[in-house]
DNA sequence: GTCTATAAAGTGATAGAC
DNA sequence: GTCTATCACTTTATAGAC
């Protein structure tokens, strides 16, 4: 064999449709850019993924489970407070998404562009009802009287979290920000991004 | 004349790139769409346009200044506080955001794509640069030795800002939040943003 | 300026040899 | 399974009539 690339064809080629699905999205993405990528020939594609869609579809599906996978054991854990389950989520998606920062772009992209082509049963609305992580957060609502909307906290959790790793480009321009500082940045975000939520909260 | 749009040809091509462009992003808009959306013909863009590409340019820069325009008079006024500033931008890009909500993602995902499509002089760096915000903002740094690092408390401002308008179809999902709530949930916003940078800042 | 028709190039998918 | 060659269709762009 003169392959110089691990795994078999049908491994090589899901690689090279993750990575090149997730940096162009869909329309951008060429079947024969997927090909080239995996070290194989076009004709395969087909055979294994049927179309371009299908194979879409399979990336599209893990690349929500990216936001999934994980988190309902930090939502659910009893012994834990509040506090530490934000500081348990925020390092696991900084964590995660330094190692994929493309992938917040790509899912929100591609579910704006065609709400049906996204797999709607991503299980994450079901594993945020009714967890331990609401009922505390809610618990804490109704004991101090706090102003804070649940939905306005989740947004801003998120927003502090996921936001840079999207406006990368941005900031690039506007701070001069190479990747190494980038990483900095986010490593320090790690720590200051609960306790901002924590001064948000209980203002006011 | 049967025609029942307003403007000029060239016009109407240019309302219609914009909202078609702006929305499905370069790669997956096809001229035929911009075409049929204006009410003329393919020939045509093409005889004002030149090209897709040089259209796209074209609207890519208007897109752009809309996060420029106006910016500039809020930043350098001299007598109003840093406090205010940050009202005054919050509640500018919430409203041009309300009425452009495509905008964001479009800008950063194309910027993302390819770099060099991207007119880089926006001169937003420069008019960041020197501002009176800018001076504000390190004089109450190095008066009160905060913590409160310059781009951190950017990224924060763009975030909680910017953020829920990229995130409206992820948000939809988990909220089953419809237009009328997240219009509601902008305006609120508009309010409790100021305050929460402000309670962020004077933290630790 | 505006149209129809068509050229020229690109792209997803398959047939068929090995 | 894996490849080359090719089909079928789409899409950008232009030629040329009006």
């Amino acid at each position: 064999m003169d392959k110089l690339a691990v795994g078999s064809a049908e491994e090589r080629i899901k690689e090279a449709a993750r990575k090149v699905f997730t940096e162009k999205g869909y329309a951008a993405t060429r079947t024969r850019d997927i090909a080239e990528a995996s070290g194989i020939n076009l004709a395969l594609l087909n055979y294994y993924f049927r179309s371009k869609e299908k194979l879409f579809e399979i990336i599209m599906k893990e690349n929500i489970q990216l936001f999934v996978q994980g988190v309902k054991e930090i939502l659910n854990h009893e012994e834990s407070s509040l506090r530490q389950k934000m500081e348990q989520l925020v390092g696991y998606y900084i964590d995660m998404l330094l190692k994929h920062p493309h992938v917040p772009m790509f899912v929100i992209s591609e579910m704006r562009q065609d709400p049906n082509k996204f797999v709607q049963d991503t299980g994450f609305k079901d594993i945020m009802r009714g967890s331990v992580f609401l009922q505390q957060l809610m618990a804490l609502q109704a004991a101090k009287k706090q102003q804070i909307n649940p939905i306005h906290f989740m947004i801003n959790l998120l927003s502090l979290t996921v936001f840079p790793f999207m406006a990368y480009p941005m900031m690039q321009q506007l701070f001069e920000m190479d990747p190494e500082g980038f990483k900095t940045m986010m490593e320090e975000r790690k720590q200051l991004i609960p306790i901002w939520i924590d001064s948000i909260m209980h203002t006011k």
